[in-house]
DNA sequence: CTAACTTTGCGTAAAAATTACACATATAAT
DNA sequence: ATTATATGTGTAATTTTTACGCAAAGTTAG
């Protein structure tokens, strides 16, 4: 990373990345933020991201500012639109390519490096700095259409999950209530669910049953062309 | 815009916008390309594009560069990614704000300033400048999505229209056949539809009838929360 | 000019998908 | 010990989707 003097004919905007990560407990869907030290904006909140360097991508960038913030590996990072209003950074014009990431929240508990990085609950969101506010209800609404397409819940999920877990994590992201047994007969149905054998005998039915993802079968519908409504 | 000589203590990559045009007539969806006559790529064709000024957004610059290049005002312009690839032009790195236009080309048959701008369909797309193939993919695919959920076909034919071709610029966008009265009922069925009584009397059905798209009843059903599919 | 063909609108029966619930059982709570 | 709760399974009613027939008038071919 050369620091020095960089000259152009034109004036540029600087590039950022910003990262909205998503994770899932029983306590429904979170985002992962980070206390500002300084100004502009100290003591607001706002998503890992950063300055993106001339050898690398903005995807590149983002899973490396990513894991400097936060210390995550995000299995799944995804590009969602790029933020440019010229008043968006008060110290400079700045272009922010945004990005979200799916972590398994249950795998990284207390993982993270930062020890400003905290979760938060999409339903109590404090005060966010620049236009992260506005970022973050584009985000949501990217990973709710995108829901509808591709089976991305199971990126937030454990490898081993229940139908309940399942239903929680669809009824968070969108926000709506399904009937339990249509929910379960109609993910079942699309054939991606493996039972998984966890040695104890199911007596009984309040324990549930314990499925996971099946990736292959997932690529076999899609590569037949098909579309995961919900 | 001042032309002299911009210092940053970091290296910044250029940002520009493009702008893939979608248009639509009997011979399907066409996009409207511009030749380049100097190199790189030089014989190549391009979306028209250009650099972000730093007192203008992503889109108004979108706009910009597409009345410049083309003559052409649309009304419709939507940001769908953003390429950042390292070596996208050989010229030195660049980030750019990809965009879709609808056009009604219907409205602005041969109305393009440019004399080197020429509409291409689809399917019959010449070699193209930098990653602007991968650019041409990507805004199909979020042309195709996007259709699924809002009417955009309306923004690409002319203001009075028949059920048949309606059905066509379906197809065209989606690649796929659909049943002449299903697809009738089911779009009249939204009420989104307005007859256009055209003075004409309607003896037989081989003359099809008029509509017009109707942005009220359209806003009214998205203000109560619906899903547009096809 | 006439006959065959095509385009459009309207309608309907069959198939498929969605929705709304009932019941049984073992665990958890009181 | 009794009651309430969570989970799995199934099914009938409703709605939506699909497939296709028919009639009227313009278009084309000879």
């Amino acid at each position: 990373m050369n620091k020095g003097s960089y000259t152009y004919e034109y004036p540029r905007p600087s590039v950022t990345t910003d990262c909205v990560i998503f994770g899932f407990d029983s306590d429904g869907l979170s985002v992962l933020l980070i206390e500002r030290g300084i100004e502009p904006f100290k003591g607001c909140w706002a998503f890992p991201g950063g300055f993106m360097q001339m050898d690398e991508d903005a995807e590149t960038c983002a899973r490396r500012e990513l894991e400097e913030e936060t210390g995550l590996k995000a299995d799944y990072v995804e590009q969602f639109g790029t933020f440019s209003d010229v008043n968006r950074d008060p110290r400079g014009r700045t272009v922010t390519i945004a990005h979200y990431a799916l972590v398994k929240k249950s795998e990284v508990k207390g993982a993270d490096d930062a020890a400003q990085a905290r979760w938060f609950p999409i339903g109590n969101i404090p005060p966010l700095a620049f236009d992260h506010d506005r970022i973050l209800r584009v985000a949501l609404k990217a990973l709710r259409e995108k829901i509808h397409f591709e089976p991305v819940g199971f990126e937030l999920l454990p490898q081993v999950f229940t139908m309940p877990q399942l239903q929680d994590l669809y009824e968070s992201i969108l926000e709506v209530k399904f009937d339990r047994r249509n929910f379960a007969s109609k993910m079942l149905k699309l054939g991606i669910l493996n039972e998984v054998d966890d040695g104890t005998v199911r007596k009984g039915t309040r324990n549930p049953i314990k499925y996971s993802f099946n990736p292959e079968s997932y690529s076999q519908m899609k590569a037949k062309g098909f579309r995961l409504e919900f």
